[in-house]
DNA sequence: ATGAAAGCGCTAACAA
DNA sequence: TTGTTAGCGCTTTCAT
């Protein structure tokens, strides 16, 4: 048997009250007394009564919905951080709609739409570039929006990253005080500012000792990409090869770890030494041990969702851009002093 | 500057027609001629006008909107599960509104409330067991539910899985074929349907040729308790050591794995083969190479939102429970023949 | 095929 | 504090 919907008009009744008095008590700051309040909760209780949040965001114009854009999400660290942004939001009262966002331009496009078509009260971006044109449009919608994970030069759009130039310049000072001298970059897909501010800090980094970049290959951030790459880099005689590699993510990381020990014979970080990008929890896995540059989800969450909040909360507040620091952590797959 | 929503009321006037003509034109299967059309969808480009989704599913009882609820998500398949139930969804005119329920029973009560609240048409529990108490109430709020890699024994309610407890025996089967003779299997969460059916399976499979259980231990489908049930199994004399062991999950295999490899030095599939389940990306990276049953996650999720949306397009569907069988696809991990 | 009118379930003035 | 009243933006009868 299917029980159709209480309303808050047949509580009333039961209650012995107006309709709007049940509302005022399920509605936070709102005035009721005691004895009514008591009245209404037990009728509601009774009945089985809960609030219709569409009707409620239908009127008050607050849905408590955050539209969530994300790209196709296989590789790296979005299960964890959908996962705390998700948590994060429902802990404070709201809730997430997924929309997936092909990177095509054109659907992204679509999917604005659709989410706008959600009155939602917010959207976050998640690994995706808007363009200014969207940027634009969701100003104009009036629906604030902060991106994680990418930023924007020249954007009038809120932004939370890890400092993605501070982690790579990091990694380069590292690998030049262990002494390599032959540095190579596996670069992640260049659309994304993550993979450019990455490799900007990394370089300027190795020429603060004037050092060149000794090799660059390419993995848009995939696996089999990634693993191509290395073999290209790795193809030609002994000599040319590098004595260490940074790597544009963890992802690609344990591609080409795995290319260089299963095909080269190599072993890390002796024959040479591999640095990645996110610390994913596999990097701490045994068989990686992977040293990278932390990328402090719970810090970049907590942050978006506090600005993205405070947006909704309060209006007229100014968008900013925050880079969240994170630090180079240690493991086996870098060597630390010149000695092998 | 940021405009007001246009309404339907401002496209009508602009196109000289009335309020619900505009609604017929934007309403599948309603009836407008090729004039009016044409006029409200000019009028309508012109002012950027779309239809409110909220207004349209409060008055029409159809939100198309799917509620998901999820437990913590950390591990193994579920980035790419998201990521097509979401896809697949979307592809349908449903969007997906994320619940994640911590393991506690009242939690999930909860998450529950609030899902209804949102009037969503569907529920997918993913990964999450639902008590009988709470099917009930999904039925008796008339919410079509269809349980996503989970199942219930003497359920009305929809779930699709693969098929764990083939897969087990399969796994048996497969083992003793390769001439093993002291099979282990270390175990997931056991509140888990999909632990206890691969359990199941296997030892049945076991006991077809007459064979014992050789050891167990308990993982709980997490990395670290995997690593401490493996060095407390191989913790004795050599002898007492399995030459197989069967884990509930990838996730957990790869745990097994190194730590046979970097603490005991063992070599796979010499000296022990091991079996997984799941066939998640990792799994087929050199490092683990891991033989393992694979889960048809494509196939499941197609399921899933095709039961979950004939129940809610057509009335009276009966609830189904769907098992899909996933092939055990072998890798390196484990040794194929008797001889070593 | 079209317009007028009646709500969907709720919140938010406004009076009392 | 409470009840009355007016909508939120839309779909859906019901006439025409």
């Amino acid at each position: 048997m299917t029980h159709a919907r209480i309303t808050s008009q047949e509580v009333a009744e039961r209650a012995g009250v107006s309709q709007s008095a049940v509302s005022r008590v399920f509605t936070p700051g709102a005035s009721a007394s005691a004895r009514t309040t008591e009245k209404v909760r037990k009728a509601a209780s009774e009945l089985g009564y809960r609030p219709n949040s569409l009707a409620r965001a239908m009127v008050s114009g607050k849905s408590r919905i955050i539209g969530l854009v994300v790209a196709y999400l296989q590789n790296q660290f979005y299960p964890e951080a959908l996962e705390k942004l998700s948590s994060e939001l429902q802990e404070r009262g709201y809730h997430v709609l997924v929309f997936l966002a092909a990177s095509t331009a054109g659907n992204v496009d679509d999917v604005l739409d659709e989410i706008l078509d959600y009155q939602v009260d917010g959207i976050i971006a998640a690994s995706v570039a808007l363009s200014s044109d969207l940027s634009n449009r969701c100003r104009i919608a009036g629906v604030p929006t902060v991106m994680f994970n990418r930023s924007q030069d020249y954007s009038a759009m809120s932004a939370v990253t890890s400092d993605n130039y501070a982690g790579g310049r990091k990694v380069a000072h590292f690998l030049i005080a262990g002494g390599h001298e032959r540095i190579a970059f596996i670069a992640g897909w260049e659309g994304a500012s993550t993979q450019r501010d990455r490799e900007a800090g990394f370089c300027d980094g190795l020429r603060d000792a004037g050092l060149p970049l000794f090799a660059r290959g390419v993995g848009n951030f995939e696996f089999d990409q990634a693993r191509r790459a290395t073999r290209q880099m790795f193809s030609g005689d002994r000599d040319s090869w590098p004595d260490a590699v940074f790597v544009a993510n963890d992802h690609m990381a344990f591609a080409v770890m795995d290319t260089l020990r299963a095909e080269l014979g190599l072993t890390i970080p002796d024959d040479v030494s591999i640095v990645g990008y996110d610390d994913v929890p596999a990097a701490a896995w045994p068989s990686y041990d992977l040293t990278t540059v932390r990328q402090r989800t719970e810090q970049m969450i907590k942050a978006t969702v506090d600005i993205l909040l405070s947006e909704i909360e309060n209006q007229g507040v100014v968008p900013c851009q925050v880079k969240i620091d994170g630090p180079l952590v240690l493991r086996g797959s870098a060597r630390l002093t010149k000695g092998r």
